[in-house]
RNA sequence: GGGCCCGUAGCUUAGACUGGCUGGAGCACCCGGCUGAUAACCGGGAGGCCGAGAGUUCAAAUCUCUCCGGGCCCA
């Protein structure tokens, strides 16, 4: 069994073989669910998983949030905090879903998806969302994300449905759920709104009219003459549903006469673009500011159709009118323009909206009924010349947005739209945020802060199919029943819904209802929500809540902590913050961590079109899963982060494999040795031992302390310094105690202080590197994943005390600077470290730095440097000393530690060398071999003169080291097969044969 | 056009809130050594106008302002 487990080198996929063991004892002894049900009685730690789009597969950036959230959760729970909730979830609504089940069936429009039938429909959509969870999932499961992924939510349960349905109706009844216009980017061909990130896709060139018009403007009774203003606009098709113009109060205005001799008025430096020749620059009359035009009334372009109104056809102020393009005043068609809308909103223009829903004019514009949009252009700049109100007419170039789908140019119109009224409720959305722990904390009142105190409503309907259904519905009487639940919608139904009702577009319009108090019968309101709304119901809608009594979900409590990328700054992040507002009164979570974006080895963004996507279950498969989490949490996770192999070779790789190889030194030891571990604290006599466990604990604090503070990068990068030290020093210093070959309290003190240190190592690295956690507990508590043994998973978080000593750790730091400098030394005079050399001086240490380490510091910096003296003084003995130049060689490492080596080795010393070179020799034949180094060996030797003569003087030691059983010389070269030979050992020959006794 | 963030060695970063010693470290690179735990280890080297400029100060990577570059979001 121990032989079994242990991990096979050389170590290129070390930590992939790591994760198959781990994964496998993790699956016999079902640890993950065991872990999430420990503590079932411990202080709650509400958490959320953020549903995701079950669309697409998973990249880098999820990694990077699972490898967060997981890290904080699994920290929590080792703590002895009960999780609420880990439950899994996906998002499954919404038009990305649609669109993928449009391109797999050839769909080019919405008549598309109604000719092949919304039942269908609705079961693709539903179908393309569980290929797609199982690629999460094993993404997820993967990377070591423990959830509890049987009983994940998903928004487009029934049960999920009737949640978000009781919330609406909440909304509804308190009188933020109303019914409004909202300007969106609308395809006629298509009759269907989209979303940004489409409209973004479809920008081109385009062809335009680029008209000027001229309206005259009324009269004040005070006999001047008439003055027209001057109005540009590449929409002809807009100018019946002008309701206003606007100008900038800020800007100045120019009165200039025409030939005819009439009186126009434009923006100053229009003029100059109108007029380019000043020869032919008409003269100014008179220069009015922005504010002189505020408030007059003019003759709108088409006066017979457009319907006059309080307030329409004046003249405002409006600051995002520009003096680039155009004449400085701008036309107002509050239907057709987000711009327009929002100043027809602000003072009540009310709307005029001749289009049909595929573009084309209505009865209200007699003269071009019936026609599209685009083909009444020419017919409208027509009749406009014929009134001689066209002032300039000509064709521009610009970008302009089509469909992306099927290339028909957009409009932007205003349609009617379900709203939230968030608006109103932005000081409490805002006091909500103040209250919140943002990491990084720029974003709680900068882009989050900065968008929530913008207070736009919420525009919540969408004219699609796969979705929650807006649950409100109409009587023709003019009333609207909101439907907070089956039950409810059973009641208007008038009996028992079908049985596995399923509430989803076509089936729930399906449904007859009539209305309780008129008998007529109920017309639902045709769309569907959107999809961020469901997402941020998961609070509650994953309890089906308040449909099941007895849950977990507490209205009153916050989340305690999420996690999700910037992208859901507008996205999640908000839904929650308006839903726990609106429904609550409360915030929705206390801390966030929000992590940026992953970009590929050279900063660029990863996207299919670059090429330059990683995949990370392939870059698992190959490095494991630790290996990147760790790299993760060891770079710059809340900013624009680049990512890729090398890097993770080279952090995360790097410092899991350095660990997992300290783990196996000890492994193999302690088997040779029959060591058997005790989880007692050991208290060690050694320096170097009670050092590793100051250092222990020292790290236990930090982390803690970092892991607290959802400070992940700290907590990794002390790992990564402890597993250094822990390498590097401990254990080069300690390894010749471990093949003693009589046990002896040293040795036993040894395995001791190494396996507690690994073990509560693996404690500290577990919610950070799970896997390599796992191999590592499993080798230091020699359970080798045995049938039964307990998983690090299962430990609590350690909590040492009484081992750290800050004096040990300053001093051994010093004594490490001081070996440095002594390699220095050696370095400058050339002579190699297995070559012993007598003395070395140092001053540096003060008394009590040389008192807590006593007699193990001769044996740390002479074992290091091998040097057969060490002799500590004090600055000034050293000061007054003499080193004389051909004997000595001096260094002053930094202004403390000044130190001295002798330049030459004896006679004696020199053998010695010798010894060690033929010692390394015959261990890199030993390698070479693949011996196991419990093997015994017989050699034989054949050696040049000071070679033999060292053979003579160290001949035991020589033995010992190589597990030599039989050693003979030979006085002739050997020849042949299986010899090993070299011509320059410190100037002499040697060969050697070798085998396995 | 508006908002937010980030610029420290080729790369990843510490230091910044609270100004102060010669700006530390790892990877990569070059030279050398070592190798019976390792994609290991050890020594040395090269590599920094701390994005640029101005200001405050006895003193600025750090505080202030402006600019430049990059990123994200919004329009």
């Amino acid at each position: 069994m121990e032989q079994g487990s242990s991990v096979s080198r050389p170590a290129a996929n070390l930590l992939v073989t790591v994760d198959q063991r781990v994964n496998d004892f993790w699956r016999r002894e079902r640890v993950p669910e065991r872990a999430l049900g420990l503590h079932p009685k411990g202080i709650p730690f509400r958490f959320t998983e953020g549903p995701p789009t079950a669309n697409g597969k998973p990249h880098m950036g999820h990694l990077l949030t699972r490898a967060l959230k997981d890290c904080v959760l699994r920290y929590k729970r080792m703590q002895g905090h009960r999780i609420i909730t880990s439950m899994a979830g996906w998002d499954c609504h919404g038009l990305p879903v649609e669109l993928e089940v449009e391109k797999a069936q050839g769909f080019r429009s919405k008549k598309d998806i109604e000719r092949f039938g919304l039942a269908k429909f609705a079961e693709a959509c539903r179908s393309s969302v569980m290929i797609y969870e199982a690629l999460w999932r094993e993404m997820s499961e993967m990377v070591g994300y423990w959830l509890d992924y049987s009983h994940a939510y998903f928004t487009m349960d029934t049960r999920y449905i009737e949640s978000v349905w009781w919330s609406l109706k909440q909304l509804h009844e308190k009188g933020y759920l109303e019914k409004g216009r909202y300007i969106v980017p609308y395809c006629p061909r298509c009759e269907t709104p989209e979303a940004a990130h489409e409209v973004a896709q479809g920008y081109r060139e385009a062809d335009d009219p680029s008209v000027t018009i001229a309206l005259r403007i009324q009269s004040r009774d005070d006999g001047a003459p008439p003055r027209s203003i001057l109005v540009w606009t590449t929409t002809p098709w807009t100018l019946p549903a002008n309701l206003a113009l606007a100008v900038n109060p800020a800007m100045r205005y120019v009165v200039f006469a025409g030939e005819d001799g009439r009186e126009f008025i434009m923006e100053e430096s229009a003029l100059t673009r109108y007029f380019p020749d000043p020869a032919h620059r008409p003269k100014v009359q008179a220069v009015l500011g922005g504010g002189d035009l505020v408030g007059l009334s003019y003759t709108p372009p088409f006066p017979e159709v457009t319907p006059a109104g309080e307030g329409r056809h004046r003249i405002y102020p409006a600051s995002f009118v520009s003096a680039e393009d155009g004449t400085g005043i701008v036309h107002i068609a509050p239907s057709f323009g987000a711009d327009d809308f929002a100043l027809g909103t602000e003072h009540k223009l009310g709307f005029f909206d001749p289009l049909d829903p595929s573009g084309h004019f209505t009865s209200e514009v007699p003269l071009v009924q019936g026609k599209s949009f685009k083909t009444a252009d020419p017919i409208l700049l027509k009749i406009l010349s014929e009134r001689g109100i066209v002032w300039r007419e000509e064709r521009i170039k610009h970008t302009y947005p089509f469909c992306y789908r099927c290339g028909h140019p957009l409009i932007y119109r205003a349609l009617e739209t379900w709203f939230i009224r968030t608006h109103r409720v932005t000081e409490r959305l805002m006091a909500h945020n103040a209250t919140v722990n943002w990491l990084p904390a720029h974003l709680k009142q900068g882009r989050f802060g900065n968008f929530v105190a913008e207070g736009k409503d919420w525009a919540l309907s969408r004219n699609r199919y796969w979705g929650t259904p807006l649950p409100v519905w109409n009587c023709p009487r003019g009333h609207a029943i909101a439907v907070g639940g089956f039950a409810e919608l059973a009641q208007l139904h008038g009996g028992d819904l079908p049985p596995g009702f399923d509430p989803h577009k076509p089936f729930v319009d399906a449904l007859e209802t009539r209305c309780p108090e008129h008998r007529e019968p109920l017309v639902r309101e045709p769309y569907v929500i959107d999809c961020w709304y469901d997402s941020g119901s998961a609070p509650f809608a994953q309890y089906h809540y308040p449909f099941e009594p007895h849950t977990d979900f507490d209205p009153a409590a916050p989340l305690d902590f999420i996690s999700e990328g910037l992208d859901q700054t507008r996205g999640w992040f908000y839904s929650l913050l308006v839903n726990a507002t609106l429904l609550f009164d409360r915030p929705a979570y206390r801390n966030l961590i929000v992590n940026g974006m992953v970009l590929d080895e050279r900063g660029q963004k990863q996207s299919k079109s670059k090429g330059n996507v990683t995949d990370p279950v392939e870059m698992m498969r190959t490095l494991g899963a630790d290996g990147p989490r760790m790299a993760m949490y060891l770079g710059p996770y809340t900013e624009p982060m680049r990512f890729s192999e090398h890097y993770v070779r080279t952090t995360g790789t790097h410092l899991l494999s350095t660990l997992v190889n300290v783990a196996e030194f000890y492994r193999e030891n302690r088997v040779a040795d029959h060591y058997a571990y005790s989880p007692e604290v050991p208290h060690p006599h050694g320096v170097l031992d009670r050092w590793l466990l100051s250092r222990l604990q020292s790290l236990n604090e930090a982390v803690t302390h970092a892991l607290d503070a959802l400070d992940l990068h700290t907590a990794a990068t002390s790992v990564e310094r402890f597993v250094e030290d822990l390498s590097t020093w401990y254990l080069r210093r300690s390894r010749h105690r471990f093949w003693d070959e009589t046990p002896s309290a040293d040795r036993t003190e040894g395995y001791a202080t190494l396996s507690f240190t690994l073990a509560t190592l693996s404690r500290i690295l577990a919610p950070l590197a799970p896997h390599v956690a796992e191999q590592v507990y499993q080798t230091a508590t020699g359970a080798e994943f045995a049938g039964g043994s307990p998983s690090v998973h299962l430990e609590p978080w350690p909590s040492l005390s009484g081992l750290k000593d800050p004096v040990l750790e300053g001093a051994m730091r010093r004594v490490m600077d001081l070996v440095e400098a002594g390699r220095n030394l050696r370095m400058r005079i050339s002579v190699k470290s297995r070559i012993p050399l007598p003395e070395v001086v140092a001053a540096g240490l003060n008394p009590e730095e040389r008192q807590v380490l006593g007699d193990a510091l001769p044996d740390l910096v002479q074992g290091e440097l091998n040097v057969k003296r060490l002799t500590m003084l004090s600055r000034e003995e050293f000061a007054v000393r003499t080193f004389p130049e051909e004997n000595w060689v001096v260094l002053a490492a930094d202004e403390q530690l000044l130190v001295a080596l002798t330049r030459a080795p004896t006679r004696e010393l020199l053998l010695e060398g010798l010894s060690r070179e033929m010692i390394r020799r015959i261990q890199t034949v030993r390698k070479e071999r693949h011996l196991r180094y419990t093997d015994r060996v017989s050699v034989r030797l054949f050696l040049g003169p000071n070679l033999r003569e060292a053979l003579e003087q160290f001949r035991e030691r020589i033995e010992r080291e190589c597990q030599i059983a039989s050693l003979i010389t030979e006085p002739q070269p050997l020849r042949g097969e299986g010899v090993y030979a070299w011509d320059d050992v410190g100037g002499d020959m040697m060969a050697l044969t070798l085998e396995r006794v």
